[in-house]
DNA sequence: CCGCTAATGGAACTAGAGACCCGTTATGAG
DNA sequence: CTCATAACGGGTCTCTAGTTCCATTAGCGG
């Protein structure tokens, strides 16, 4: 990204006040609209400009590329903080995670964002790495609970909390990306399942020897 | 798409021979060369032309989006088989399923096509299920090997199979596309174990109840 | 409240992806 | 072998995403 040492992408913090702020989140929402309407491949700065009564001029300097502004949009979600429920047992804990996960990848506004904030990251570095640090957030507020089911001699001592969580995750994002089948409840709470019959039969203890053998 | 009422996609079965044929791999070839050197950012239709010494006409015509032209590079792949390994155990061939997976999406020139096809299949529809039919073929492949665990009742009898396979390779998916963690062998041989631990914890059996409680 | 200047915005400009016209090549049926 | 035509390809045109220029607006330190 040359367009980083050409102008200032951030405004930095010489004068964010006002109208910097009001002109960052109305073209971060008309974003988010035009990728709930219309989808990715119809993200054009020069749409989202319009739509936000913003300078053409002002979207292009600041951000760039579409990448940026996707990247933008995540951050600005990442701060959003979900509250972590605790129902005493892993699986519980683990269900309401996935179910948590499945209802964001089911709402349209949202799926749009993220579909296209993975797409990004496929080919665009920055994007990846906004990306990876808004999931190392998420599993971080949910590793806690993983770490209790160790406390309590659900699963063994040595297991990666990060891990379980992440193999939660993963099966709702295949299904959303790749396999296409339906993300509803019955698929949370499997995935949910899976994680606890893996973290019980020592499949994400940290060293190398894997149980279920 | 536009496009496909007004040229034909596909030249359809009236002259495929010769220089069809011909044109058709060389296409795809630089089209693959395109996205492992470059990425799918660069991919312009003008310049896989270019590379493959064919009119810019013609690739237009054929493919019309780089969308279309990515479907098609994958749907060349999926009639590539591979042969599938039998172990005799149900980790066993897990394992050489995830070890399988793992490799594909390790190798340079692959990693950048499945990238390249799983970002555009987040927006257009013709990737989607070119990308929904790939897997079905694989998906389909390996579900022997857990029918096989059925008999041999190492699992539950009414176990899904193709969603046993789909567990596997879900967390590889999901580290090359999301955390961006590391694909190596070792975690490959976890997202078999857990799918083992799963499939017998009766996770992925047919009906609602699912085990693990 | 004043003034410096960061930040915005309108408008004209540029480049290159993609569409189209029409002449050329060579496949495959008879 | 011949010929009708499917398919290719060069050249040109269009349209728009992205860039640049400069005038205008409005934070914020004093």
């Amino acid at each position: 990204m040359e367009l980083e040492t050409r102008y200032e992408a951030e405004p930095g913090s010489v004068r964010p006040g006002g109208r910097t702020a009001r002109v960052r989140a109305a073209v971060l929402r008309a974003a988010e609209d035009v990728l709930a309407e219309q989808g990715f491949a119809h993200l054009d700065l020069a749409d989202v400009a319009r739509r936000a009564a913003v300078g053409k001029t002002t979207v292009y300097r600041r951000w760039g590329t579409v990448a940026n502004l996707v990247a933008d949009l995540l951050a600005d979600m990442a701060e959003q903080s979900v509250p972590r429920t605790e129902t005493g047992s892993l699986l519980g804990d683990l269900t309401a995670n996935a179910r948590l996960v499945q209802r964001t990848l089911t709402d349209p506004r949202q799926v749009a964002l993220f579909k296209a904030v993975i797409a990004a990251a496929t080919w665009d570095t920055r994007t990846a790495q906004a990306l990876r640090r808004f999931y190392d957030i998420r599993v971080n507020e949910w590793a806690p609970c993983v770490q209790q089911a160790i406390d309590r001699t659900e699963i063994p001592p040595d297991t990666d909390p990060r891990e379980v969580i992440r193999a939660v995750s993963a099966p709702l994002y295949y299904r959303l990306l790749i396999s296409g089948e339906v993300l509803d409840q019955a698929a949370a709470d499997r995935a949910a399942a899976a994680a606890v019959a893996g973290a019980r039969a020592g499949v994400y203890r940290r060293d190398g020897d894997r149980g279920s053998a």
